[in-house]
DNA sequence: AAACTAAAGCTTTTT
DNA sequence: GCTTTAGTTT
């Protein structure tokens, strides 16, 4: 790409941040102002443009995503593979330099990397041993990662006890803690840029090293960095100070894992002569969504000074609705989804709902799968997580392809029929010699001698099972599933409350084949994938940071959930959750819909809620109340007004596939008028979204 | 090895 | 209240 080229697609800020290149740089990039649009272009300016060799470029972010989503804008835009060039996680960074470097900390180069629950098990085997009461573990675990992150380590914790709020027991815990890592030759995740700090600052020859290596040092989301890997990029940048540190105040949601906003002052401190950019253009959002984002965000003390401003319109009003509880909000949020989808106007993925804490996804889940709409919930627990769900998915998949033997261990034993592990590991360890699938050396072994008759019979039991089902597999998918249910004992064995989860899955599986319907499911199941499915997005607030819909609904605007009753009596926790509230707000492109419940069970109690204080810093004007009625619901609706057919009896009702002479198949999203003159949109694949009269066009239904 | 029972925890979370 | 997990029993 030519500079030219690479220059006219920015704005005159953004194109400021790309062509500062000497020295350090502050990019103060406000919400949906083109943060990673400048990074790339960044990024592709210093490669084509200054003849900076790509591999002495170091970009770092803080997820694999980011940084996956880093790798392939760059490629887009120089057409070159970024394969072995320095863009990625700190994490995944810190590691490839300690690869190559920590014999000089005394591990070997071949270290492992204990993830969360391999440190977990570590810790609670020394609580066992020192007599500590084992439940403690996690808040041990977190608080020896927030001393990491300040690289603390067990030594310095030592050196000023009084400093730290030093608690004995914890300290032997931690010294042996890392004690352990360090005979295992193991790193855990903070050790990996702890460890790289002090690598620098032990051996200044291979700090000097690095250095050189890297002439560009580019951080994103600067806001979340905490103090060890501030230490680390002002380290490596301190001799060259070529560095562009990317980020906004306004969107520091993470200080309770460490992050520090202060960065953004040090950074400025710490570097002199910063330079100091500011995107301020918002290309996401409608005027109202920025104005009610603008009048929350003001009330922020200690925040740099920025005002967001956009060239698009006013857009839809935004609302807030209150309901009697928190089913109703559901019920109301699952029915304006369902109105926006009937309109035609945006589908499923267009649309998002966020909330505070997981647990509120649980009664959105319920009204969404009420109306039979496809949703994906990013973290938590979704209807396809759901362990009955998954061990008949698991079914399903084995029957469709016997040789998959990560389904068959999944499901050998459920219902338990005596093929626990002991009997797995023979018949992996058969497999294994045979070089076969689990499941043909299973119906070898049933032939065959040298087993006992009881093991044979337990095999040949499954087996049985099995085969009748694979040799059913072209029937009607209902049909198959009940099949299922019955000749395994899953039901009986699963009880009562499993069995509405399954008889929807059933549901859902009506009119479907094998092959499709199992593809669905991965997906669902699939965390990192990307997502082609049409599907309502359900994620905290905290995970939607970084992402964008059209639509944006946020349940549980109350005093308690929003700001969270943990953070209302400390004024910094408390300012996050404003934050919080910024950041759930500016993920909204056209529409912005609020709402909250009067009555709120949260654990053992009913709650009587009060709107969020937040909702006092917003001028009236700019936003709408509705209030929603439990009986009225089917009929009055704050956003849009029900379809005409609510009603209607004709054949043509939304949802229903119809057959076009000349379009396909398509599925009837609206219809309106009488029943003499009936006009229908249907949605063709292959054309898109079609307006029909019934009486002139020639639809068929199927 | 599985099934039952008691008990804890419960804001947000990536690496 | 509900869900997960640890410990005990069969």
């Amino acid at each position: 790409m030519t500079k030219q080229a690479l220059l006219s697609e920015l704005n005159p800020q953004q194109k400021d941040a790309v062509l500062n290149n000497k020295g350090p740089l502050l990019v103060l990039a406000g919400a949906g102002s083109g943060k990673t649009r400048v990074i790339t272009y960044k990024f592709t300016y210093l490669m084509s443009v200054l003849k900076i060799p790509p591999a002495s470029i170091l970009a770092m972010t803080f997820t694999n995503k980011a940084a996956a989503e880093m790798k392939e804008r760059v490629e887009g835009l120089t057409g070159k593979s970024v394969n072995g060039l320095w863009i990625g996680t700190f994490h995944s960074l810190s590691a490839r330099i300690l690869r190559k470097e920590i014999d000089k900390l005394g591990f070997q180069k071949d270290f492992c990397i204990y993830d969360s629950s391999d440190s977990g098990n570590l810790i609670r085997s020394i609580l066992k041993e020192f007599k500590i009461h084992e439940a403690l573990y996690k808040g041990i675990l977190s608080k020896i990662s927030s001393l990491k992150a300040s690289l603390i380590s067990p030594e310095k914790l030592l050196a000023n006890e009084d400093s730290y709020g030093f608690d004995e027991k914890f300290a032997r815990v931690y010294v042996r803690y890392q004690d352990e890592l360090r005979k295992n030759n193991s790193l855990d995740f903070d050790d990996l840029i702890m460890h790289t700090v002090n690598l620098c600052e032990r051996h200044p020859d291979v700090l000097e090293k690095y250095q050189k290596e890297f002439s560009y040092l580019l951080i994103d989301e600067f806001q979340d960095t905490n103090a060890s890997q501030y230490r680390l990029s002002r380290l490596l940048a301190s001799k060259h100070k070529n560095i562009c540190a990317v980020g906004d105040d306004d969107q520091s949601i993470y200080k309770f894992r460490g992050a520090e906003v202060r960065n953004i002052q040090k950074f400025k401190k710490d570097f002199s002569k910063t330079k100091v950019v500011r995107l301020e253009q918002n290309y996401r959002s409608t005027q109202n969504i920025l104005n009610i984002a603008g009048s929350v965000i003001a009330l922020s003390p200690e925040r740099m000074p920025k005002k967001l401003w956009t060239e698009n319109g006013k857009g839809e009003k935004i609302c807030y609705c209150t309901a009697i509880n928190e089913k109703e909000e559901a019920r109301y949020i699952s029915q304006s989804i369902k109105e926006l989808y009937l309109k035609g106007r945006y589908s499923y993925k267009d649309i998002a709902v966020l909330y505070r804490i997981n647990q509120q996804s649980k009664v959105l889940e319920e009204a969404m799968r009420e109306n039979g709409q496809p949703y994906r919930i990013f973290g938590g627990v979704s209807f396809y997580g759901r362990k009955e769900i998954k061990d008949i998915i698991s079914y399903l998949k084995f029957i469709a392809n016997p040789d998959d033997s990560v389904s068959l261990k999944r499901i050998v034993n459920c219902p338990p029929r005596q093929i626990g592990g002991t009997t797995i590991t023979r018949v992996e360890n058969e497999a294994r010699k045979r070089d076969e699938s689990l499941y043909n050396t299973m119906k070898h072994i049933i032939k065959s001698n040298g087993y006992t008759a009881s093991l044979k019979d337990k095999i040949r039991g499954f087996v049985n099972i099995v085969e009748e089902l694979i040799d059913e597999k072209n029937i009607a998918l209902p049909e198959l599933l009940k099949k299922v249910f019955d000749k395994t004992g899953y039901s009986s064995w699963a009880g009562e409350e499993k069995a509405d989860n399954l008889t929807a899955l059933v549901n859902s599986s009506e009119g479907k084949d094998l092959r499709s319907f199992l593809d669905t499911a991965s997906l669902f199941s699939g965390l990192d994938e990307p997502l082609n499915d049409d599907a309502v997005s359900l994620m905290t607030i905290h995970s939607s940071k970084g992402l964008e819909f059209p639509v944006v609904f946020i349940a549980g605007i109350e005093d308690g959930l929003m700001p969270h009753f943990h953070a209302v009596k400390d004024t910094d926790e408390l300012e996050e959750e404003r934050r919080l509230f910024y950041v759930g707000i500016t993920r909204a492109q056209d529409m912005l819909v609020m709402s909250c419940a009067r009555k709120r069970r949260l654990y053992t109690s009913v709650q009587e809620q009060q709107p969020s204080r937040f909702l006092s810093d917003i001028p009236p004007g700019y936003y709408h109340c509705v209030e929603k009625r439990p009986r009225a619901d089917a009929v009055a609706s704050a956003i849009v007004k029900m379809p005409a057919n609510f009603f209607n009896t004709s054949p043509y009702v939304t949802g229903a596939r119809v057959r076009h002479p000349k379009w396909g198949v398509g599925v009837v999203r609206d219809s309106y008028g009488e029943t003499d003159d009936v006009k229908v949109t249907v949605n063709f694949p292959s054309v898109g979204m079609k307006r029909l009269s019934l009486k002139f066009a020639n639809l068929e239904k199927i």
